[in-house]
DNA sequence: AGTTAGCACTGTCAAGAGATGAGTGCTAAA
DNA sequence: TTTAGCACTCATCTCTTGACAGTGCTAACT
C-alpha cells in the first residue's frame, strides 16, 4: 500500500515525464510538493523498489515503469474534462450531412491525430451482421457480367464474373431469383455456410453444378463484406516524439505500419470497455515501446468498430482517453442522419 | 563535347556512387581504368569544371550533381537486359486469373518495391473515359435508397440517397428509365455537362425540378469515379537509403506522403514516353533530394494511368527503367482476361 | 519516527585536442 | 599527354576533461 505522499510522488514524476521526456530528478519535485529532495529520494527508493520507476543509469532521475502507468491510468490519473481542446471540431465532422460515411469516419480519425499527435486507427465497421437485401447480376460484356450484392445498411460489393460466350440470359435470371429467395436477410457472415447447405440441396443442385463460377465469385463479394477495413493515419506524428529520435527504431514502426498487420495489434472484441495496452504487453515486437489505447464503437445494432490512439508510453493518457471515449460515444451519430 | 575516357569516367564514379553511397576518389578508378590517379584527377577537374560532378568539401572525393545523373541516364547507361530479376514472377501477378483488377495492381507494386528497394506509385487507372453502361436505384428503407452507376467495363459506383417517406416509387421508377436514356454510353468526364445540360430541356425539367438530390447524388457518385486512385507502396524502404539516415529529412518524406499529395508529383500525363526528374526538377519541396521514373501505361483504350519509381537521386537508374518500363508494358494483361 | 542537510559518488554529455587518412591541386619530369 | 611526388585540406575518430544532474547514505534535527 503506498501513503498518500508516495502516490503524488508516482503521479508527479509520470506527468512530468510525459511532458518532458526527461527522467526526474528528486529536486525537480522537491520544488512542487514542500518536502526536502531527501524526502522525495526516500520515497523514490520505495517505488523504485515496488517496481513503479525505474532508473535508465545509476545516479540518473527515474522514469515509470510499465506497471508504473498502468497503476496511474487506473488509479491517479484524472481525466480532464475541461479540454483545451475544441471538441466542437469533432462533432462538425459528425454533423456535416452529405459526406459518406467512410469519409467522415477518416476525417474524424485525422482530427484525433491531429489533436493528439499521434497515430490513430480506426477498426471496421465490419458489415458481418447486415444482411442481404438483394443481389443482382448485370451484363456488361457478351462474356463478362457484374454481381452486385446489397445489404440491408445500404452497403454493396461488386465483383466481375466471366461466363461463357452464349449462356442463356433466362436461365441467369432464374438462378439469381434463387439466390436472392436463399439469401434474402441472411447475415452476411452466415451467407458462406447457408451458400454451402443450399447447394446440395436437391431443388437446386442441377441449376448450379453445372456453373461453380458464380458460385465462386458470390464466395469472394461476401469474403470482402467480411474484412474488416481500417484507417490509419498520422504515422508521421511519431516521427517527432523523441522516443523515435533512433532510426532502427523508426524503421521498425513504419514497416509494422506499412506491413498492414494492424489486426495484430487491435482486438476487434466486442467488450465495451477501453482498453489500454502498455509497453511489452503488446504482442507485436515493433509496438513493444508504444502503449495503444482503444475503444469500442457502434454505428448501429449491426455495425461496429474499434478506434484506438497508438503513441509511445510516454503517451498523454490523460489527454487522450477522455478523447477517445467522447469520440467513440458519438460515433454513432453517423448514422442517425 | 567530352573525351572517351571522360565519358567512362563519368559513368564509372555515377555507378560507384549509385553502389556505395560514397564519394569516389581518384585512386578508385584508377584501378579500374589503367590509368594513373594524377590523369583520372585531371578529368575530374574537367568534368567538375562542366557542371557533371561535385565535391562535397574541398579535399572530397567526387559526387555526380543533377545534371551528371542526366547526362549519365541519357547517355552513358546502358540499360541492363539480362536482369538478376526473376521477371516471370510479375507475369505471374498478372496471370493470376481470380484476382481483382485493384489487388493485381497494388500486388505488382509491391513486388516492384521489393524489387528496387525503392517506393513505387501506381496512378489510375482512371474511369474517366468509361461509358456509363446502367444506372440503378435499389430502395434499402423506406427512405434511403442506394444509387448505383455501373460502366462498360464493369466498374461500380454507389451513393447512399434520402428520398422523402412515402415518395413514389412509380416515378422514381421513371426518373431511373430517363437517367439510363440520357446518360447511357456517355463517358464518365462528360457526365456533369451532360447533366447539366438535360436538367434545362423542357421535357424532364418539372419531373427533376423538384427532387434535386438524386441530381446531387449523381454527381457525387460520378466525381468519385472520376478521382484518380493511387496506390502506394515501400514507403519504408526509404528509410534504409543513406540520404535518410537524418531524421527531419525522414519527416518530411514521411509527411509527405501521408499527405496524400502525391498527385503534384506525378504528371497525369498522356505523353508516352519514360519520365526522369531528378532532384530539384521535382516540383515537391520534400521530394528535392529524390528522382522519380514515372512511365504510362495503358489497361486498354479507356484506361490509362501511370507508374512511378520514387528514390534518392542516387538511384539505380540502370536497374529501375528497364523493370519500370517491363511493368508498364505488361499491365495491359490485366485486361486480357 | 519522520524529515532534512550534507557529502561522496556515479554516469552522461559536450567541448576540445590530437592523430589518422582519404582525398585534392599543382608542378615538374618522363 | 601522362605520371610521380609533395604539400595541403577536411572529415572523422578517439581520448581527455570538466561540468552537471542526479543518487545513496549517514548523522543530526524536530
Amino acid at each position: 500500500m503506498l501513503t498518500n505522499r508516495q502516490n503524488l510522488v508516482l503521479k508527479l514524476i509520470v506527468e512530468s515525464f510525459v511532458k518532458t521526456a526527461e527522467p526526474v530528478g528528486s529536486r525537480t519535485l522537491s520544488k512542487l510538493l514542500d518536502f526536502s529532495s531527501a524526502t522525495i529520494r526516500n520515497d523514490m527508493a520505495d517505488l523504485e523498489e515496488l517496481g513503479y520507476i525505474e532508473k535508465t543509469h545509476s545516479s540518473s532521475g527515474r522514469v515509470p515503469s510499465e506497471k508504473g502507468y498502468h497503476y496511474y491510468v487506473e488509479e491517479l490519473m484524472q481525466e480532464t474534462t475541461d479540454f483545451d481542446i475544441d471538441l466542437t471540431l469533432i462533432d462538425e465532422v459528425f454533423s456535416n450531412q452529405n459526406m459518406p460515411r467512410d469519409d467522415a469516419i477518416e476525417q474524424a480519425m485525422n482530427l484525433l491525430s491531429q489533436l493528439t499527435n499521434y497515430t490513430t486507427i480506426a477498426l471496421g465497421p465490419s458489415a458481418r451482421n447486415s444482411k442481404v437485401k438483394k443481389i443482382e447480376l448485370v451484363p456488361v460484356t457478351n462474356t463478362m457480367s457484374v454481381l452486385l450484392v446489397i445489404t440491408n445498411l445500404g452497403h454493396v460489393e461488386s465483383k466481375h464474373v466471366n461466363l461463357p460466350d452464349g449462356t442463356d440470359a433466362e436461365e441467369l435470371t432464374r438462378i439469381m431469383e434463387i439466390f436472392n429467395e436463399i439469401l434474402y436477410d441472411v447475415p452476411i457472415a452466415q451467407v458462406s455456410e447457408k451458400l454451402h447447405y443450399e447447394i446440395n440441396q436437391e431443388k437446386i443442385k442441377d441449376l448450379l453444378s453445372y456453373n461453380r463460377r458464380i458460385i465462386e465469385a458470390f464466395l469472394e463479394a461476401f469474403t470482402r463484406f467480411a474484412q474488416s477495413k481500417f484507417y490509419l493515419t498520422g504515422q508521421s506524428n511519431m516521427l517527432y516524439q523523441p522516443e523515435f529520435s533512433d532510426l532502427e527504431r523508426v524503421r521498425e514502426l513504419m514497416n509494422f505500419f506499412e506491413k498492414n498487420d494492424i489486426l495484430k495489434l487491435i482486438d476487434h472484441s466486442d467488450s465495451t470497455g477501453l482498453t489500454v495496452r502498455i509497453g511489452r504487453e503488446n504482442q507485436v515486437t515493433a509496438m513493444q515501446n508504444c502503449s495503444v489505447v482503444m475503444v469500442p464503437y457502434a454505428l448501429n445494432e449491426e455495425e461496429k468498430g474499434t478506434i484506438a490512439v497508438v503513441g509511445p508510453t510516454r503517451m498523454e493518457y490523460q489527454k487522450v482517453i477522455p478523447l477517445l471515449k467522447y469520440l467513440a460515444a458519438h460515433m454513432s451519430k453517423l448514422y442517425k442522419k
